[in-house]
DNA sequence: TCTATTTTTGACTAATTAGTACAAAATTAA
DNA sequence: TTAATTTTGTACTAATTAGTCAAAAATAGA
């Protein structure tokens, strides 16, 4: 396999055009500033990445896989799983000003296309409902150890979850207090006993 | 004062825009889109409406008037008020599909805007800390009369409240089910006793 | 060195965007 | 009837949009 190899970085490409989408949303992320911030030339652009949503799509799922991965590793690693899942929230209040306005990649993808683009949509939608079945396995597994106590359904434990991940995402570009949004997670994950 | 009276129904002509604004977000929605819906021609558009934002922002603040007049008349002719209040819950969870789409529009425009435009922005956020502290008032108002037993703090409480009004928002657009959300709403409205 | 393969480069297109200009038409008060 | 006022309709602009294309450049292997 012969051909003039590639002079931009592409992991680093991958992630500025991730942060990118997500921190703009996919309509009003311009192909122009893509390009600019992947560092590359507009024809290597459409020839390395296919089109502007082909990069979003495969932006997302690399976001995804990366994310999750290192989810699954740190709950497997972990002598209190429920800790990890609580850390999560913990750790969405303790965000600066400019990570609360990225909010939620898939939260913003879904929110800004519900009636746009219904393939990009599906793929956000897939996202959170994989997060939430994380949550119920986890429940599951815990309430099985004695992790956790509670008798309430794992099913509605974790729509709460992700109903709280969705909550929070937008909360916390309104409300940027820490305390209070600490306030918030603890009372309500004070169900997971 | 003589001239030409107007021959598009002006009252229409905002619901339409405020639909159009609602399901697409404001940079989805196009002049050419806005001037079709609303039924007249682009120069009437823009002598009657200003600009594309003027629009916007006069919109929001039209359904926010008509909201908020609304449920305080309602908050104010009940016996139970906190039923009120629960019913706008309950509510969410009610509606079909192409409602669940539309989501809220303050946090739509949160959403989509918060890292675009600071004007918009700021709008969006102001409506939901007014309906932040419609809820407060009321959960103060009520644990003094008694309707509310609860002790929680008000503010934690209206915060939950918003919180989940931000939350639903989005997940009725990911789990449409009816039962799910109503479930959903029970668990979390518990703490309303 | 030659060749096949791949990437880079930058000018190009066609469509859409928000907004403007302005004359003609319509309406009404005086 | 007329002067004042407003809407209408349409052609226009300037900027931005996503995407195309062909030629030049760089490589590996024969």
């Amino acid at each position: 396999m012969a051909g003039r190899p590639k002079i931009f970085d592409e992991q680093k490409a991958w992630d500025n055009a991730t942060n990118l989408f997500w921190e703009k949303g996919f309509d009003a992320t311009s192909t122009d500033e893509l390009i600019r911030t992947m560092g590359l030339q507009r024809g290597s652009f459409y020839h390395s990445f296919g089109s502007k949503k082909d990069l979003f799509m495969n932006a997302f799922t690399r976001y995804e896989t990366l994310a999750f991965d290192e989810l699954r590793r740190q709950l497997k690693a972990s002598k209190k799983p429920m800790n990890v899942i609580k850390s999560i929230f913990y750790d969405l209040a303790k965000c600066s000003i400019e990570e609360h306005n990225k909010g939620c990649f898939a939260g913003n993808t879904i929110t800004a296309l519900s009636n746009i683009d219904a393939e990009l949509t599906e793929i956000a939608n897939n996202h959170l409902k994989r997060m939430e079945n994380i949550f119920f396995e986890q429940i599951k597994a815990s309430q099985k150890t004695g992790e956790l106590t509670t008798t309430t359904d794992a099913r509605l434990l974790s729509f709460s979850l992700i109903n709280l991940w969705n909550g929070i995402n937008i909360t916390r570009k309104v409300y940027t207090s820490q305390e209070d949004l600490k306030a918030l997670v603890d009372f309500q994950l004070a169900v997971l006993i």
